[in-house]
DNA sequence: TTGTAAGCGTTATCAG
DNA sequence: CTGATAACGCTTACAA
């Protein structure tokens, strides 16, 4: 079927091959004539719409059974000028609203009003629209749509690194949240390298997104203030950032460093060592200077020797297990401040036949998934991270629907403490306080 | 500053509380008076932009030192319009090509080829505008970029569960390429939920996606229609579709299963049972399937009681250990689908006080972050996860850069059998051939 | 070398 | 209740 012979559309359709015509939409129980057809040439796919064609030749509510074929001779000019006479377009395969509209024998505007469910709109028509539109497999552009309103239904998820146990956890929850509004996440990941921390959120902004959330990392001050001005809503995760206030959501690392020194003080531990986060980390901070009031408070051996510097990972906590047990005055117990390094430890320690919990006590922060594997059973402080990502969404689409003066909120979740299997009184202490029975997930020690 | 007097613009501009007003860009030193001001009125801040009034009122190259001031008292009309007089307008604080094609006293359409490095502008002209464009802040809006393009930059990454551990290492080998050439990633996480997998998809093709991957699922038909109707790139990862061929990459199952076994069996063991993957995973089938053949190939104990359903998760392969445990004639090596089962696996014979490698061998499948961790130190076949989402990538940006009538391409990647901790001779094996020296510590003692 | 103008597909406004 | 129309901000023929 040559279709292509009418005179305005040869310059859109180019030389076209043997094609396969089917009919989409239209005909007789359509209300428009045949109006779209289907274009197949190999993996080739076209949408033909005769939209034009329809307000030229026709009266518009005109039912149906209307001269069912042979239109496609009549050759017309101009295309995609609603009115005058008009050209069957050959498209990317997707219907416009303007099809839509003409399928319907109703405006584009009216179309529009109808998806959206607007009240100023017979429900007789609504229904119709909305079953063409479903028989056509109408959807509207969302880059169209995010032109005129200036939105995007997506939001930027900035993290370092996604392959860290510890994020696609957050990740889930955020997603959840998100997907209930239909909104979608552009997934950032940036290796905490600043340079592309800042491309990226260039990028995101160009796309107007809906809003941001930054995780475990800090925007450098200029960013900052491009999404400010921009009027992106942002929420930081795990580590605010100075001199500029946003939505935030963090764990109360302070009582969650304290509920292990507790809980190991309970034991009977008085030598507790801490390995550190990365420098520069908020987050790292707080656990350290934690651990620190925690020792002070317990009137510990305040032995600074006993903070090792870490990098989150869990090669740093085991060469600061190894550098731990070099000590001429070896702690009885380890605290990490996460489980990544906790379980580094776990890996040296079990490599120089140190017994733990018999000879070393260990501690992790985050409970990730496999810190409750029963050879690694590593007792922990729990980040609710699932929660994390919840509250960081909810925040987020509240701030997007909501008043954007408001002052910030903070939510700072609770940690708590589970106690595995990597935990136990000191060697040759006259026994303490009893042990809660292993794999008991309490929190707080029993005191 | 009552910027807000002129006539055209008191219905945009809405009740103006104060507002501090900062210079920008222009002034004496570019070239078009003052122009750009920011207005800041609590968290909310606007540019103004002056774009039509220098239209108005100045000749367009005209160098500086114009009237520096006093032109925001001049009323006047439409605004928009790049030709007659115009009001200042205030915008959501994004200057548009228009401004600074004002600003630069040239075309917007100069502007555009200049930022886009077309060879028909002079060099002077370019840097000119490169320059302003930085100053002011400028780019260009994705949204309209993309409606007029039909592109949008971004591609969508469908994955069944981000959480789980195998994923995210994926996701970073396919965010490595996809960010060198700047596109963004739409994260989708299905939860395996078809109607949440449709609802993506069709969300992807509003967002006129570049490409898409999907990792580890099937689409169902219809949204493999719907993805291939609107020509967009498609590549699946680890399972084929059925019906439908695409550009694939995936892993060899079969010579990674293979290898597993022939280990085993060089080790000495004959009962090898085998803990199955999810249902209907055209990987898990993969490997079942090569489990057989390879028991078949050497002749081993067929017992179909030896092969187990598990589901991919750590409890499944908890569970699958202990049933195996309870037969009445024992395997004494288990190879699991993945690494996750074999994890459950160890960790359950762990609870059953059955030693490993000592009583009962365990292989993996994956080769996830933890299992090399000292403790865990599981045997396994390693699947390049990194490489895996490197190569869906690059086979995606080819697609969309080259030809999409060529035939589909598949990359298929080599496995490996990594050997750790977890395998060793059968009992009360007369000592079969040399056993590898077991590079990395021994497990299982527990305590 | 630069400018003009026509869209891309929506939705909001306002008029019927 | 429905329709015409004007943006939204950009790119690309085509004209100058």
């Amino acid at each position: 079927m040559p279709v292509s012979r009418s005179r305005g559309a040869e310059s859109r359709i180019a030389p076209l091959p043997m094609f396969s015509v089917v009919l989409v939409a239209g005909g007789p129980d359509c209300g428009a004539g045949l109006l779209f057809f289907r274009l197949q040439s190999g993996a080739k796919t076209f949408l033909i719409r005769f939209a034009s064609i329809f307000w030229w030749g026709m009266s518009r509510n005109r039912p149906r059974e209307e001269q069912a074929n042979g239109q496609q001779g009549g050759g017309a000019p101009a295309n995609g000028t609603v009115n005058g006479t008009a050209a069957p377009s050959v498209s990317g395969v997707r219907p416009t609203i303007l099809d839509l509209a003409a399928l319907c024998g109703v405006s584009p505007a009216t179309v529009s009003n109808a998806l959206a469910d607007k009240p100023n709109v017979k429900a007789e028509t609504r229904d119709l629209v909305r079953r063409k539109a479903r028989e056509i497999g109408y959807h509207a552009s969302s880059a169209a749509r995010g032109l005129r309103l200036g939105r995007s239904w997506s939001i930027g998820l900035v993290v370092g690194d996604i392959a860290n146990p510890f994020v696609p956890d957050v990740v889930r929850g955020v997603e959840d949240v998100v997907w209930r509004e239909r909104k979608n996440l552009i997934l950032c990941n940036t290796d905490f390298q600043a340079e592309k921390k800042t491309a990226y959120v260039r990028s995101l902004l160009d796309k107007q997104i809906d809003g941001m959330i930054v995780l475990s990392q800090i925007l450098d001050a200029q960013d900052m203030e491009r999404v400010a001005a921009a009027g992106i809503p942002l929420v930081t995760v795990n580590r605010r950032a100075p001199d500029f206030s946003t939505d935030y959501v963090g764990i109360d690392n302070q009582s969650g460093v304290r509920m292990a020194v507790d809980y190991l003080v309970s034991l009977g531990h008085r030598r507790i060592a801490f390995v550190k986060g990365l420098f520069r980390s908020s987050s790292a901070d707080d656990r350290f200077a934690a651990y620190q009031a925690a020792v002070q408070a317990h009137g510990l051996d305040g032995d600074p020797s006993l903070a090792v510097q870490g990098d989150y990972s869990m090669e740093s906590g085991d060469s600061a297990a190894r550098s731990l047990m070099a000590l001429s005055q070896r702690p009885t117990a380890i605290l990490a401040a996460n489980d990544l390094m906790a379980l580094g430890a776990l890996g040296a320690l079990h490599d120089l036949g140190i017994r733990v919990p018999a000879d070393v006590s260990v501690v992790g922060f985050d409970n990730i998934q496999l810190a409750e594997h029963p050879l690694l059973n590593l007792t922990t402080i729990n980040h609710p991270k699932r929660e994390t990502g919840d509250a960081a969404a909810r925040l987020l689409l509240q701030r997007i629907a909501g008043d954007r003066n408001e002052p910030p909120r903070s939510v700072v979740l609770k940690p708590s403490l589970i106690v595995r299997g990597t935990t136990a009184p000191p060697p040759s202490t006259p026994k303490p306080r009893r042990r809660r029975p292993v794999t008991v997930r309490g929190t707080g020690d029993g005191g």
